[in-house]
DNA sequence: CGCTTGCGCGCAAGCGCTTGCGTAACATGT
DNA sequence: ACATGTTACGCAAGCGCTTGCGCGCAAGCG
């Protein structure tokens, strides 16, 4: 991979000339174009952005640093995310924080020691105590996906509270009193707003919230199905379930398979996060869908607004989620 | 964010002993060593790793092409190979090719003129024509993933063909004949390997393959269910259908929905790739398991060795898939 | 007490680009 | 013919690190 100079050296020009040809950033004659251009594909020259980002200070590239790389839904706002950043002409640079605020902090020091020019984060539990702290200390660019902990920074998540306020009230018009919730991590935001979500939509439907069906599944798989065994073992065992994530829902499904229980028969479930196979298996998952996609676009979007003018105020934005209804909440059955 | 440069005058020193302080390049004494430290801490500093990858040559990160962020089984794969890359020490770039010839080679430009240190590749269907012999021109070590064009690289993939046969050679054995298979895009050695494998499977089985029950499913959901409702309108219609992968199987799933078929009821189906929720829903499908962390894993393994020494002989690395057997084959029916 | 050793450190030349400043060469106006 | 622009380009100083080379100094030696 040839270097600036020995295209230079071929085109019989400076550096600079050829440095100015290739950006567009100065004009040059006609003739000088296109002998640049001709040492250029001679050589295969490709330029040296890790030279040139030194040079200007900027790298044109943004870090993503996420937790659960192999959890569907971070997979889509992945896909998304490096479509959009691509589209703009930077790379992704991937980190996964593993959920663990120590971990997550490496991450992100490893990511700004990249000089990225902007960070998409999806703080993890604890990021609050941790790295954002940190992170406002710093000059660089940041929006924070999926969970919005703090209003100072820029943000974009779907809706929560009113989605799994709906989804309890679904199963509460069903008739069902004893509506159990298998919610995710603790200080997540997203958690408390779903959790919020459950109490509100017990209200609406004038059933008591009884904290005991509230269950730490800890967005986690097996977490979860422990909880759901839990939850069954109680001498009054609920009648449904709301599942507060995909990973959860797995589990919950696993515990009600160990138990030989059928959906929605034995016990109704719903579930917050959908999955593109949802339709296609029994039982069919009735569940809030979020719209990854727009998700990581709009998060994007954001980062580049931000990069463009720091001093833009922070905004949050919620994005609506669709209430898919199928078979898992037993609407069917009589 | 400091510079080296602050650091040395705040403790009093060059920056020449900060660098190697802090690399640990060159012995100083205990008090210098402490001082930079201090000043270190003090500044808040971190290196500059834009300057050093320029000065080393050297950037401490790894490329990853490949496509389908969205795809599950991509999605452990990136995780386990971004696991291993930050374990070492690296970092990964990220890129989409989008399983396109043109796109791909734009990726593999911007990640080269990153200047990664090493190249992950899923290479795309065309890969073999245009991507592959630019990177056997350059000097960068790169293995290949998921699918194995060329002995000329490293390349870590599971095995194919035993494992199509033997689903194919399962349906047989449980009468089957008419038995057709939904394949990925053409140009993957992925797709070759399972059609052998599927021909393979036929003829042990003693029973005489047929080249219309070979449809082709382009590795995508909806082209693979546009090809099993082809196959279906067949005045002879297939009693068993192989699915080639997991994009694909979702679409034959849409189709078989589509005209209300039950599996394994009115057709049997197996699948190459398995799910993590496959045990839990109806129907729970026979399937193939790629072992896809350990996939991800050994491609950096070997990605690793071959960047420190570039004259190994070209690897290529395959591993054993498990045959996870439920019900979707039809074995419990009687 | 000179002379070698070895230790601890700084100098300065890069790495491959970008970019402000300057300067020829030529066109334009009067 | 002379001042005034304009056009086309090169010089060289960075960007923030790394690293070969060399120098002063204290300790060790005969």
């Amino acid at each position: 991979m040839a270097t600036m100079e020995q295209v230079a050296r071929l085109a019989g020009v400076s550096v600079t000339t050829v440095s100015h040809v290739l950006n567009g950033t100065r004009p040059a004659s006609e003739a000088t174009r296109r002998r640049v251009l001709a040492a250029v594909e001679q050589t295969g020259y490709r330029p040296n952005t890790i030279a040139r980002a030194l040079a200007r200070a900027r790298t044109q590239s943004l870090g993503l640093a996420i937790s659960g790389l192999a959890n569907p839904y971070f997979g889509d706002v992945i896909a998304a995310v490096e479509a959009e950043a691509s589209r703009a002409g930077h790379t992704l640079l991937l980190g996964d924080t593993r959920e663990d605020p120590a971990h997550e902090l490496r991450i992100v020091h490893a990511l700004l020691e990249r000089r990225v020019d902007g960070l998409l984060l999806a703080p993890s539990p604890g990021a609050a105590e941790h790295v954002l702290p940190y992170l406002a200390a710093q000059a660089v660019p940041v929006v924070l996906l999926d969970r919005t902990p703090s209003e100072a920074f820029d943000q974009v998540a779907s809706e929560n509270e009113e989605p799994t306020a709906h989804l309890v009230e679904h199963l509460a018009a069903l008739g069902h009193r004893r509506i159990a919730m298998i919610v995710g991590a603790p200080a997540l935001t997203t958690t408390e707003e779903r959790v919020r979500g459950y109490r509100l939509g017990m209200e609406r439907a004038g059933v008591r919230a009884d904290d005991a069906l509230i269950a730490g599944g800890g967005s986690q798989r097996d977490v979860a199905r422990a909880a759901t065994h839990e939850l069954l073992d109680r001498p009054d065992p609920p009648t449904a379930l709301v599942s507060g994530n995909n990973f959860m829902t797995i589990g919950v499904m696993r515990a009600l398979a160990d138990r030989g229980l059928r959906v929605p028969e034995d016990i109704a479930l719903v579930t917050f996060d959908d999955f593109e196979w949802a339709d296609l298996f029994a039982p069919r998952l009735t569940a809030v869908a979020q719209p990854t996609g727009e998700l990581g676009r709009r998060a994007v979007e954001l980062l580049l607004s931000r990069m463009a003018d720091p001093d833009l105020p922070p905004r949050t934005v919620r994005l609506p989620t669709t209430f898919v209804h199928r078979d898992s909440c037993g609407c069917h059955l009589e």
